[in-house]
DNA sequence: ACAATAACTTGCAATATGCAAGTTGAAATT
DNA sequence: AATTTCAACTTGCATATTGCAAGTTATTGT
């Protein structure tokens, strides 16, 4: 079988250890942070989803991004308990330590864009309670993925 | 004349209104960040300077990068007032709006790097003042920008 | 058994990247 | 005034990545 994508055999040589350096060679490119925003504010979870986001993801660079954020940690791929034909990714801890990054590009985006669609709730929170929205959104997560992890657990 | 890089007859077709999305489009890519931390952290303002950093940039792809990024009104170019044949790049206040998500990758990347370069100096500021931090950096980049703005002037 | 559906893979043309070498224009040197 | 130097790019070209369309595989539901 041929080694393709981020496999362990075709290891990417860092190009130094500056931390942003170290950000943008797991996540600099133009869709996994679309695919980490998804899960984060959008709650989806399957790979047909993630296909029909309004920035339309083609399949196969969708598959080589699920592949390397899972192989850098950053989301897990688990069967669905309740449809056996699909699979749930979740963000682990690691990818839900993305928020704080998405928030401030939001926030930037919001400031330099012209039109952006965000929701009015949300573009408050932002503004007046961002610590409560962060807490708020990484519970929810959390929740998921606990009770995804017990189900797991459960059907193994 | 060839039209090539972003200019305003090859503008990129956005694929949505998301900020997230707006953002990546912008600096959604493996090098502009870097160019803006080296501007940001490093001091950096001309040519050589962002050729000679660790990550080893091409000098095509730094071209093309700092072309993108005065064209989307992130950094401005200015003739060197001291040498002729020096250009000095400077952040925009668009750009240095960059900071605070440089500062969350940068929490992240220590978080989940094992090796981070990261002086300790600044990696305590992060922790327990970061919005010194953050005005401390935005007044110096300022400065620049405003003294170089006075000179440009009087030169021109 | 047969069609439908979710999650991918494959083929291939178009685009972007990386490396080496070349060009340009201002300034200093001879 | 001609020549060299140097910073800032451009150009050519091989390789890698992307994007589009079409095909494949493994469940299910009928």
């Amino acid at each position: 079988m041929q080694v393709k994508y981020n496999s362990p055999m075709s290891e990417k040589t860092t190009r130094s250890s500056c931390p942003v350096n170290f950000s943008l060679e797991l996540f600099g490119d133009k869709w996994s942070l679309l695919i980490v925003r998804d899960m984060l504010f959008r709650q989806l979870q399957n790979y047909g989803d993630f296909l029909s986001s309004p920035e339309r993801i083609s399949t196969n660079i969708l598959a080589n991004r699920l592949k390397q954020l899972e192989g850098n940690g950053l989301i897990q791929k688990f069967p669905d308990p309740s449809d056996r034909k699909k699979y749930i990714y979740l963000l682990t801890e690691k990818g839900e330590d993305l928020l704080p990054v998405l928030l401030e590009m939001i926030r930037w985006g919001i400031k330099y864009s012209d039109k952006t669609a965000v929701p009015q709730e949300i573009r408050r929170r932002l503004e007046s309670d961002i610590d409560g929205f962060i807490k708020e959104t990484r519970t929810a997560i959390r929740d998921k993925r606990d009770a995804l992890l017990n189900s797991h657990a459960l059907v193994t």
